[in-house]
DNA sequence: ACCCAGGCATTGG
DNA sequence: CCAATGCATGGG
């Protein structure tokens, strides 16, 4: 059996949770009771089993984004006994155990998925992403495989505007599509470098850019400034925050796992 | 018919 | 430096 174990605590459901919750997710599609995403040409089938998920099929190329995925470099352990000392994050924590945030495998992905979320709903974004991977991804066996930049350069500003993009968003896509920077050696630079290179891409705040540390690199201290529906988490569970900017280094150096308990938890009505 | 939702660039003070 | 503005969709 092709089981690929993940540090304990995991929970599958738990896990993949964000795939369904604003409707279904074209490239990380849920088909009965398991996870499938496309890696290079092939299917990847991933459902829960005993220590960890069984893969199909499971070798070295869809190992390590089955991984990335399902959040198994995150150190929940040490995250845990660090938020015994915060009531709000103790019972979250104990609430949401092995949850392990998802992440986005692909640098490109992760950008246009955010820029389809900046400013309209989770559902209206999950909406207009789906159409964008309907019309330039490719259609395995159930998932979609999400467009690729060269894939997106045969799009024009009529072809995005028709899918539901603004125009300003339809150029923002447009734009990176042609972007000559190679996303991936991102993953090599420090915070702060990844922020202001990302930041001087039209189309990409601060926002965005702290989004692709926190959910395409795991980096532990990306705490989403800015973030609308973070700010209504922690102004609903602590009333006594002052501005969610500053409020964020309450939670260091566990930013970015904060960040998720939080909205996770918010979400589900822990 | 509104209003709001996991922003951003642009413009004008 | 900060405030105001337009943007397109989905759900309430």
């Amino acid at each position: 059996m092709a089981v690929l174990r993940l540090p304990e605590p995991f929970d599958f459901e738990l896990s993949t949770e964000r795939f369904r919750a604003f409707g279904p997710d074209l490239a990380n599609l849920w088909v009965d009771g398991a996870l499938h995403r496309v890696v290079g040409r092939r299917e990847v089938r991933i459902e829960p089993a005993r220590g960890g998920v069984r893969v199909e099929p499971l070798d070295a190329e869809t190992r390590p984004v089955v991984l990335k995925l399902l959040g198994a470099e995150f150190d929940l352990g040490a995250f845990y006994r660090w938020a015994r000392r915060d009531p709000v994050l103790r019972r979250l924590t104990r609430e949401l155990v092995g949850f392990r945030p998802p992440l986005a495998p692909d640098p490109f992905e992760t950008l246009i998925g955010s820029i389809t979320a900046q400013q309209v709903s989770m559902f209206a974004a999950f909406a207009i992403r789906n159409r964008l991977i309907e019309r330039f991804g490719r259609r395995a066996e159930h998932a979609y495989a999400f467009p690729t930049a060269k894939r997106l350069r045969d799009a024009t500003q009529d072809k995005l505007t028709a899918l539901g993009f603004s125009g300003r968003k339809a150029e923002y896509v447009l734009g990176l599509a042609q972007e000559p920077v190679d996303l991936r050696e991102l993953a090599e630079l420090p915070d702060d470098e990844v922020k202001r290179r990302l930041v001087s891409i039209r189309g990409i705040g601060e926002w965005t850019a702290i989004w692709f540390l926190a959910r395409h690199l795991a980096r532990p201290r990306a705490w989403p400034i800015g973030d609308l529906a973070l700010d209504k988490a922690v102004r609903t569970l602590y009333p006594e925050a002052g501005d969610p900017r500053a409020f964020g280094e309450r939670f260091e150096p566990f930013q970015n796992l904060s960040a998720h308990y939080l909205l996770t938890g918010l979400r589900l009505q822990v």
